[in-house]
DNA sequence: TACTCATATCAATTTATATTGATGTATAGA
DNA sequence: TCTATACATCAATATAAATTGATATGAGTA
Protein backbone atom coordinates (compact mmCIF):
# COMPACT_ATOMS: atom_id res chain seq x y z
CA UNK A 1 0.00 0.00 0.00
CA UNK A 2 3.14 2.38 1.07
CA UNK A 3 4.43 1.31 -2.09
CA UNK A 4 1.50 2.39 -4.23
CA UNK A 5 1.41 5.67 -3.00
CA UNK A 6 5.20 6.08 -3.24
CA UNK A 7 4.78 4.80 -7.18
CA UNK A 8 1.95 7.23 -7.60
CA UNK A 9 3.95 10.18 -6.14
CA UNK A 10 6.71 9.10 -8.30
CA UNK A 11 4.43 9.16 -11.36
CA UNK A 12 3.17 12.75 -10.47
CA UNK A 13 6.96 14.17 -10.27
CA UNK A 14 7.95 12.28 -13.56
CA UNK A 15 5.13 14.21 -15.25
CA UNK A 16 5.95 17.85 -13.54
CA UNK A 17 9.12 17.47 -14.83
CA UNK A 18 7.90 16.73 -18.26
CA UNK A 19 5.92 19.87 -17.93
CA UNK A 20 8.66 21.70 -16.35
CA UNK A 21 11.32 20.40 -19.30
CA UNK A 22 8.82 21.41 -22.01
CA UNK A 23 8.12 24.86 -20.59
CA UNK A 24 11.93 25.68 -20.10
CA UNK A 25 12.93 26.61 -23.23
CA UNK A 26 12.61 30.12 -25.02
CA UNK A 27 11.20 29.35 -28.37
CA UNK A 28 8.68 26.86 -26.62
CA UNK A 29 7.65 29.62 -24.11
CA UNK A 30 7.08 31.79 -27.10
CA UNK A 31 4.97 29.09 -28.96
CA UNK A 32 2.88 29.02 -25.79
CA UNK A 33 2.37 32.78 -25.08
CA UNK A 34 0.95 32.96 -28.66
CA UNK A 35 -1.15 29.78 -27.77
CA UNK A 36 -2.68 31.50 -24.64
CA UNK A 37 -4.29 34.08 -27.09
CA UNK A 38 -6.30 31.34 -28.41
CA UNK A 39 -5.78 28.14 -30.61
CA UNK A 40 -3.53 28.82 -33.46
CA UNK A 41 -2.77 27.26 -37.01
CA UNK A 42 0.95 26.28 -37.66
CA UNK A 43 1.73 28.65 -40.44
CA UNK A 44 0.31 31.41 -37.95
CA UNK A 45 2.63 30.65 -35.50
CA UNK A 46 5.58 30.80 -38.06
CA UNK A 47 4.61 33.82 -39.36
CA UNK A 48 4.00 35.37 -35.76
CA UNK A 49 7.56 34.18 -34.53
CA UNK A 50 9.08 34.02 -37.63
CA UNK A 51 11.47 31.14 -37.88
CA UNK A 52 12.06 28.65 -39.24
CA UNK A 53 9.10 25.77 -39.97
CA UNK A 54 11.30 22.65 -39.22
CA UNK A 55 12.03 24.71 -35.48
CA UNK A 56 8.41 25.42 -35.13
CA UNK A 57 7.17 21.88 -35.71
CA UNK A 58 10.18 20.22 -33.61
CA UNK A 59 9.15 22.08 -30.59
CA UNK A 60 5.08 21.94 -31.21
CA UNK A 61 6.20 18.09 -31.28
CA UNK A 62 7.85 18.44 -27.13
CA UNK A 63 5.37 20.70 -26.22
CA UNK A 64 2.35 18.07 -27.52
CA UNK A 65 4.86 15.30 -26.17
CA UNK A 66 4.18 16.70 -22.61
CA UNK A 67 0.83 16.88 -22.65
CA UNK A 68 1.00 20.61 -22.79
CA UNK A 69 -1.03 21.34 -25.96
CA UNK A 70 -3.56 19.31 -28.29
CA UNK A 71 -3.70 19.57 -32.35
CA UNK A 72 -6.65 19.30 -34.71
CA UNK A 73 -6.47 18.48 -38.38
CA UNK A 74 -8.86 20.77 -40.52
CA UNK A 75 -8.21 20.18 -44.63
CA UNK A 76 -3.96 21.24 -44.52
CA UNK A 77 -4.05 23.14 -41.69
CA UNK A 78 -3.18 22.08 -38.35
CA UNK A 79 -4.35 23.60 -35.21
CA UNK A 80 -2.83 24.06 -31.95
CA UNK A 81 -4.20 25.05 -28.32
CA UNK A 82 -3.19 24.77 -25.10
CA UNK A 83 -4.21 22.32 -22.54
CA UNK A 84 -5.34 23.91 -19.32
CA UNK A 85 -5.65 20.58 -17.77
CA UNK A 86 -2.00 20.62 -17.78
CA UNK A 87 -1.72 23.75 -16.42
CA UNK A 88 -3.42 23.34 -14.23
CA UNK A 89 -1.76 19.76 -12.88
CA UNK A 90 1.71 21.96 -12.88
CA UNK A 91 0.00 24.58 -10.70
CA UNK A 92 -1.54 21.88 -8.07
CA UNK A 93 2.01 20.29 -8.10
CA UNK A 94 3.34 23.53 -7.17
CA UNK A 95 0.64 24.26 -4.54
CA UNK A 96 2.03 20.77 -2.86
CA UNK A 97 5.67 22.34 -2.70
CA UNK A 98 4.17 25.10 -0.91
CA UNK A 99 2.22 23.85 1.72
CA UNK A 100 4.76 21.58 3.83
CA UNK A 101 7.97 23.81 2.76
CA UNK A 102 7.56 26.43 6.29
CA UNK A 103 8.15 23.55 9.02
CA UNK A 104 11.13 24.51 11.11
CA UNK A 105 14.60 23.64 9.97
CA UNK A 106 16.52 20.75 11.32
CA UNK A 107 19.37 21.63 13.02
CA UNK A 108 22.64 19.78 11.67
CA UNK A 109 24.57 18.25 14.71
CA UNK B 1 3.95 53.66 -22.42
CA UNK B 2 2.68 50.60 -24.58
CA UNK B 3 6.51 49.89 -24.74
CA UNK B 4 6.85 50.00 -21.07
CA UNK B 5 4.01 47.68 -20.02
CA UNK B 6 5.46 44.70 -23.01
CA UNK B 7 8.91 45.12 -21.66
CA UNK B 8 7.22 44.21 -18.03
CA UNK B 9 5.52 41.23 -19.99
CA UNK B 10 9.01 40.42 -21.23
CA UNK B 11 11.02 40.72 -17.94
CA UNK B 12 8.07 38.46 -16.64
CA UNK B 13 8.53 36.33 -18.96
CA UNK B 14 11.76 35.91 -18.56
CA UNK B 15 12.00 35.29 -14.75
CA UNK B 16 9.50 32.42 -15.45
CA UNK B 17 11.76 31.10 -18.30
CA UNK B 18 14.26 31.19 -15.43
CA UNK B 19 12.46 29.37 -13.30
CA UNK B 20 11.31 26.66 -15.35
CA UNK B 21 14.29 25.68 -16.56
CA UNK B 22 15.93 25.52 -13.30
CA UNK B 23 13.24 23.48 -12.48
CA UNK B 24 13.43 21.19 -15.66
CA UNK B 25 16.04 18.92 -14.13
CA UNK B 26 15.86 15.33 -12.42
CA UNK B 27 17.98 15.59 -9.63
CA UNK B 28 16.97 19.28 -8.98
CA UNK B 29 13.47 18.43 -8.64
CA UNK B 30 14.94 16.05 -6.52
CA UNK B 31 16.47 18.76 -4.45
CA UNK B 32 13.27 20.93 -4.56
CA UNK B 33 11.08 17.80 -3.19
CA UNK B 34 13.78 17.29 -0.24
CA UNK B 35 13.54 21.18 0.59
CA UNK B 36 9.36 20.72 0.44
CA UNK B 37 9.59 19.19 4.07
CA UNK B 38 11.33 21.73 5.22
CA UNK B 39 14.75 23.62 5.10
CA UNK B 40 17.91 21.66 5.01
CA UNK B 41 21.37 21.31 5.30
CA UNK B 42 23.73 20.51 2.52
CA UNK B 43 25.30 17.48 4.33
CA UNK B 44 21.61 15.99 4.52
CA UNK B 45 20.36 16.55 0.86
CA UNK B 46 24.17 14.71 -0.02
CA UNK B 47 22.86 11.92 2.41
CA UNK B 48 19.06 12.02 1.23
CA UNK B 49 20.07 12.07 -2.55
CA UNK B 50 23.08 9.91 -1.91
CA UNK B 51 25.00 11.55 -4.87
CA UNK B 52 28.36 13.55 -5.17
CA UNK B 53 28.51 16.39 -3.51
CA UNK B 54 29.65 18.58 -5.87
CA UNK B 55 27.07 17.41 -8.35
CA UNK B 56 24.50 18.80 -5.24
CA UNK B 57 26.26 21.67 -4.72
CA UNK B 58 26.23 22.90 -8.28
CA UNK B 59 22.34 22.61 -8.62
CA UNK B 60 21.81 24.09 -5.31
CA UNK B 61 23.45 27.46 -7.03
CA UNK B 62 21.58 26.93 -10.69
CA UNK B 63 18.39 26.72 -8.25
CA UNK B 64 19.78 29.69 -6.01
CA UNK B 65 20.40 31.70 -9.08
CA UNK B 66 17.08 31.02 -10.11
CA UNK B 67 15.67 32.24 -7.29
CA UNK B 68 13.96 29.27 -5.75
CA UNK B 69 15.70 28.74 -2.87
CA UNK B 70 17.78 30.98 -0.34
CA UNK B 71 20.74 29.60 1.27
CA UNK B 72 21.39 30.97 5.03
CA UNK B 73 25.29 29.51 6.69
CA UNK B 74 25.77 28.64 9.96
CA UNK B 75 29.40 27.58 11.28
CA UNK B 76 30.25 25.05 8.87
CA UNK B 77 26.44 24.23 7.55
CA UNK B 78 24.82 26.03 4.74
CA UNK B 79 20.96 25.43 5.40
CA UNK B 80 18.68 25.80 2.18
CA UNK B 81 14.63 26.61 1.91
CA UNK B 82 12.38 26.79 -0.93
CA UNK B 83 11.47 30.46 -1.66
CA UNK B 84 7.93 30.57 -1.82
CA UNK B 85 7.50 33.62 -3.51
CA UNK B 86 9.20 32.49 -6.12
CA UNK B 87 6.52 29.50 -6.30
CA UNK B 88 3.54 31.80 -5.73
CA UNK B 89 5.02 34.03 -9.25
CA UNK B 90 5.22 30.61 -10.96
CA UNK B 91 1.91 30.24 -10.44
CA UNK B 92 0.40 33.58 -11.13
CA UNK B 93 2.54 33.18 -14.38
CA UNK B 94 0.24 29.65 -15.15
CA UNK B 95 -2.80 31.86 -13.91
CA UNK B 96 -2.24 34.39 -16.70
CA UNK B 97 -1.30 31.72 -19.41
CA UNK B 98 -5.16 29.98 -18.52
CA UNK B 99 -7.10 33.30 -18.52
CA UNK B 100 -7.01 34.14 -21.74
CA UNK B 101 -6.23 30.94 -24.31
CA UNK B 102 -10.00 29.52 -24.24
CA UNK B 103 -10.88 32.40 -26.93
CA UNK B 104 -12.45 31.42 -29.89
CA UNK B 105 -9.86 29.93 -32.45
CA UNK B 106 -9.19 31.62 -35.58
CA UNK B 107 -9.62 30.33 -39.28
CA UNK B 108 -6.92 29.62 -41.52
CA UNK B 109 -7.76 31.32 -44.93
C1' DT C 1 -3.06 12.34 -62.50
C1' DA C 2 0.07 15.97 -61.50
C1' DC C 3 0.94 19.92 -58.79
C1' DT C 4 1.00 22.92 -54.75
C1' DC C 5 0.69 23.92 -50.08
C1' DA C 6 0.94 22.94 -44.92
C1' DT C 7 3.19 20.35 -41.94
C1' DA C 8 6.22 16.59 -40.13
C1' DT C 9 10.46 14.15 -39.91
C1' DC C 10 15.30 13.08 -40.44
C1' DA C 11 20.56 13.10 -40.36
C1' DA C 12 24.30 15.99 -39.51
C1' DT C 13 25.99 19.53 -36.89
C1' DT C 14 26.14 22.92 -33.29
C1' DT C 15 25.25 24.52 -28.84
C1' DA C 16 23.98 24.01 -24.09
C1' DT C 17 24.01 21.47 -19.92
C1' DA C 18 25.48 17.97 -16.62
C1' DT C 19 29.07 14.99 -14.61
C1' DT C 20 33.51 13.86 -12.78
C1' DG C 21 37.44 14.24 -9.98
C1' DA C 22 40.40 17.49 -8.11
C1' DT C 23 41.36 21.60 -5.71
C1' DG C 24 40.08 25.79 -2.99
C1' DT C 25 38.00 28.21 1.03
C1' DA C 26 36.17 28.95 5.40
C1' DT C 27 34.96 27.28 9.91
C1' DA C 28 35.55 24.67 14.12
C1' DG C 29 38.13 22.15 17.31
C1' DA C 30 42.47 20.03 19.22
C1' DT D 1 49.02 26.22 14.48
C1' DC D 2 47.49 21.89 12.64
C1' DT D 3 43.79 18.98 11.20
C1' DA D 4 39.20 17.74 9.95
C1' DT D 5 34.82 18.95 8.18
C1' DA D 6 31.33 21.28 5.08
C1' DC D 7 30.76 23.28 1.12
C1' DA D 8 32.02 25.77 -3.36
C1' DT D 9 34.37 26.02 -7.62
C1' DC D 10 36.92 24.66 -11.64
C1' DA D 11 38.65 22.35 -15.97
C1' DA D 12 37.95 18.48 -18.70
C1' DT D 13 34.78 15.44 -20.47
C1' DA D 14 30.36 13.36 -21.46
C1' DT D 15 25.64 13.75 -22.49
C1' DA D 16 21.52 15.90 -24.08
C1' DA D 17 19.04 19.11 -26.66
C1' DA D 18 18.42 22.52 -30.44
C1' DT D 19 19.31 24.05 -35.18
C1' DT D 20 19.88 23.48 -40.06
C1' DG D 21 18.77 22.15 -44.57
C1' DA D 22 16.82 18.54 -46.99
C1' DT D 23 13.30 15.31 -47.82
C1' DA D 24 8.80 12.99 -46.85
C1' DT D 25 3.75 12.89 -46.17
C1' DG D 26 -0.72 13.86 -47.02
C1' DA D 27 -4.53 17.02 -48.18
C1' DG D 28 -6.54 20.03 -51.54
C1' DT D 29 -6.82 21.62 -56.37
C1' DA D 30 -6.35 21.88 -61.42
Amino acid sequence: MATAIKSEVVLENAMARKLLKALSDPLRLQIIESLSGGERCVCDLINEIGLAQSKISFHLKVLKDAGLITDRQTGRWVYYQLNIDSLNSLQDWIELLKESSQQPSQACK
